[in-house]
DNA sequence: GCCAACGTTGGC
DNA sequence: GCCAACGTTGGC
């Protein structure tokens, strides 16, 4: 059992859009480390903080709530489309490029758990996603972490 | 909107 | 294989 951090930006596909949804496939992650990742170590019923980026004053850049990986990861469909702007032309259907899980809705948070919350919080030190440029849009993140920032969103 | 940090591309 | 130039991400 792997525990995750995906990030999305909120006007893009929220943990609102999620939950109407109730599961979606994660395409358009062009990064070969996240790619690594859900390739290679997403398992599935592996949980995932949702995580907004892009926040505003609002809608603070933070933790928004939890999906799970219902499907493990298949050739990103996006890839093999002319028109779509995550068009790979070096992919073929024998050897596609990208993959992506299906990750579906668990809950949202109470309270979000913001990335200043989480940057205060001791027992969070040395989690990626506080860490100065960390870009990865797909992140590994420790069960202990993970449990923290859950019980943060009770608060 | 700004800009630092990072990843990718492509010439050599 | 190196590295400069470029494009993108994402916090502020």
């Amino acid at each position: 059992m792997n525990y995750w951090l995906m990030k999305s930006e909120a006007d893009c596909y929220s943990i609102d859009d999620l939950k109407r949804d109730k599961k979606t496939s994660w395409t358009g992650v062009r990064n070969y480390q996240a790619r690594n990742f859900m390739r290679d170590n997403m398992q599935l019923d592996d949980l995932i903080l949702f995580y907004h980026s892009g926040g505003t004053k609002t809608e603070p850049t933070g933790v928004y709530g939890v999906a799970k990986i219902t499907s493990k990861s298949k050739p990103d469909e996006t890839q093999f489309d002319k028109k779509s702007e995550y068009f790979e032309p070096r992919a073929t259907k024998e050897n596609a490029v990208w993959f992506c899980p299906e990750i579906s809705f668990v809950k949202k948070f109470k309270n979000p758990v913001t990335l200043s919350d989480i940057k205060f919080e001791n027992s969070l030190s040395g989690i990626m996603v506080a860490q100065k440029g960390s870009r990865l849009s797909v992140q590994p993140v420790s069960e202990k972490h993970f449990r923290i920032i859950e019980e943060m969103n009770q608060k």
